[in-house]
DNA sequence: TTGTAAGCGTTATCAT
DNA sequence: ATGATAACGCTTACAA
């Protein structure tokens, strides 16, 4: 059996409320030094060890973050999880993810609702798509504090999301003066509001440069990057001619491109020139260093997760609606003349 | 505030054990049916949800499993990650995740104790390093049933391991065949047990065939990749000849040696051939994809978590000591002559 | 300085 | 068919 506070307190011949004063440190000044030394002792030699789900129905902390988020297995979404579980931790919480395809939303969201978390961390574009999002936050009851994640759009009270308008108009603009006129589009149809976002940028750069763009859907395959190398194999197969460059929704996608257009004998980026989104580590080791979109994801994840802390402690706080800035970071697969060793970005 | 049976009785004029006897369908058999439909309809008018923290207290099911991992960013744990939070979740269970460093482990694992979980999978060539395991182990008190992560030389009584010693040899057969004679062994010095099994199969095999062998050791840098493409630099900047072929601890590693010998203008596998291990998909889509150790991840988590959920419903059940064998998978990387698409392994 | 008792939201065993 | 009550392990007024 577990060791709790009354077993101590009878082996001892003391009350529990003292054992759990002096375990706690809460009003143990008041207790002598004496009975303190062997409550300390009793409890270590017999491996006490407090119960965090007792502490958490008695006390309004529970201790737990829970993390609402897509069952997806994309570099970005561990990346996210990586720091949000770093900063969630220091803080003294344990996170508690929650993953859930479109298919079960719904269900997973009144799961979360159950452990009584602290707060939530939550990919809210998965949330309110289809305006679930809508219906679920009017679930009679009570909802914790919840901060939303990446999506520019959000509905939420408090938000830490990402901007890519100025990134991209700089890597269209650097595309361009490298020579490409006509620009792809890959992507896969139907995606999320954070992704649209990007695609509108596109699209009003491409309109107002009067230049010829042009949409690849990313279909079929079984993993992100496998669908893009196939989707663009087709297309070379279909003999309509490429476009100049390639500007491909994150970075799984570009690699299929790129290796698709390799397998062809087609150079990069002399043939055409690719570029991606998320700054995956990998893509900087290919033979021709990818050109991408680097989000600042630590950064993002600390703020969510001070926000987070902060409106739990302290309810009354201003909202935390913050929009983060993505960078250009220039590689070989968009770079002509120069090979940009790596990050530099020359503006 | 939240809303409790206790609140719904109240409403109905009822007492809170007929609230819960009907919302939990247990001896709901012999509540009218007047009343049961009362209770639901209010139950969900007013957005009532169980509170598992309070089940939790009460009956012996947490319904929480948690996983004790290292603090690391490589594929391979979130690949790990993802799988055993998919089966978990399967089986009706929350994943509640646990990181450490070499610094906290004790501490980490001590917190982790204390939410009374059903059950916890480890990875425990990371508990057990330096005997720290057995101590821990043996701190007095409960511990749920633990099931350990793929350390071939578990202490632990279940466990899912694997078995790279057939793979390797497969691998090195197919490198020596393919003409190379020294191999390098790239690794990070003073790694875990599981990678060990990997560099003694390494030595054993190159000694009984007469060949030389390179310890490549894989120091500084940031990121792992960082650090071999630095290490490998350093090794052709001291100008003392490669060997043949390197074999590499893991994918990440790979991509850096990779790298660093495609900017020296290396052809791979003309000139060297290169192997991994893990099979990170991004892998196949270099320019010369890279042959690498193929491991039944999914696999070894289902099973692993079968056994945790078997554990803990029947506890006298048999202990689970199941290897699982890692698989060549034969790209260009290492193939001078053919250049094979894919998985197939010619043996 | 220490003990008693109430209560957190449940479930389950009694009564009625 | 329903209600009263105890219990899970803990924290915390309040009493002694």
């Amino acid at each position: 059996m577990r060791v709790t506070i009354k077993e101590i307190a009878r082996e001892l011949g003391l009350s529990h409320s003292t054992v759990s004063r002096v375990l706690n440190d809460r009003q143990s000044a008041m207790v002598s030094e004496a009975t303190k030394d062997r409550i300390v002792s009793a409890a270590k030699s017999m491996g006490y060890r407090p119960n965090r789900i007792a502490q958490a129905l008695k006390g309004a902390r529970s201790g737990l973050i829970g993390v609402f988020m897509p069952e997806s297995q994309e570099y970005f979404f561990s990346e996210v999880l990586f720091h949000l579980r770093q900063f969630v931790e220091e803080a003294g919480y344990e996170l508690i993810p929650f993953s859930c395809s479109p298919l079960n939303v719904e269900e997973r969201w009144l799961k979360l609702l159950r452990w009584d978390l602290e707060g939530v961390l939550v990919f809210d574009y998965l949330l309110f798509a289809d305006g679930l999002g809508q219906a679920l936050l009017q679930h009679r009851g009570f909802v914790p504090p919840i901060v939303g994640l990446f999506n520019p759009s959000s509905q939420l009270e408090d938000f830490v999301a990402l901007d890519f308008a100025p990134a991209m108009g700089q890597l269209l603009d650097h595309i361009v003066d490298g020579g490409a006129r006509s620009i792809g589009y890959a992507a896969v149809p139907g995606s999320f509001q954070s992704a649209e976002q990007r695609y509108s940028c596109f699209q009003r750069f491409m309109i107002a440069h009067g230049l010829p763009q042009v949409r690849i859907d990313v279909v079929g395959g079984s993993t992100l990057s496998e669908s893009a190398r196939l989707s663009t194999a087709d297309l070379l197969a279909a003999g309509e001619g490429l476009p100049e460059a390639i500007f491909c929704q994150n970075d799984e996608i570009a690699l299929g491109v790129y290796k698709a257009l390799r397998d062809a004998g087609i150079e990069i980026p002399r043939d055409v020139m690719i570029a991606g989104c998320d700054n995956v580590p990998y893509m900087a080791y290919l033979d021709t260093p990818l050109t991408t979109l680097s989000l600042p994801v630590e950064e993002a994840c600390r703020i969510a997760c001070m926000a987070l802390h902060q409106r739990i402690t302290e309810p009354e706080q201003p909202h935390v609606r913050r929009m983060m800035e993505a960078t250009v970071v220039t590689r070989a697969s968009t770079s002509r003349s120069i090979r940009y060793e790596d990050s530099a970005v020359p503006v």
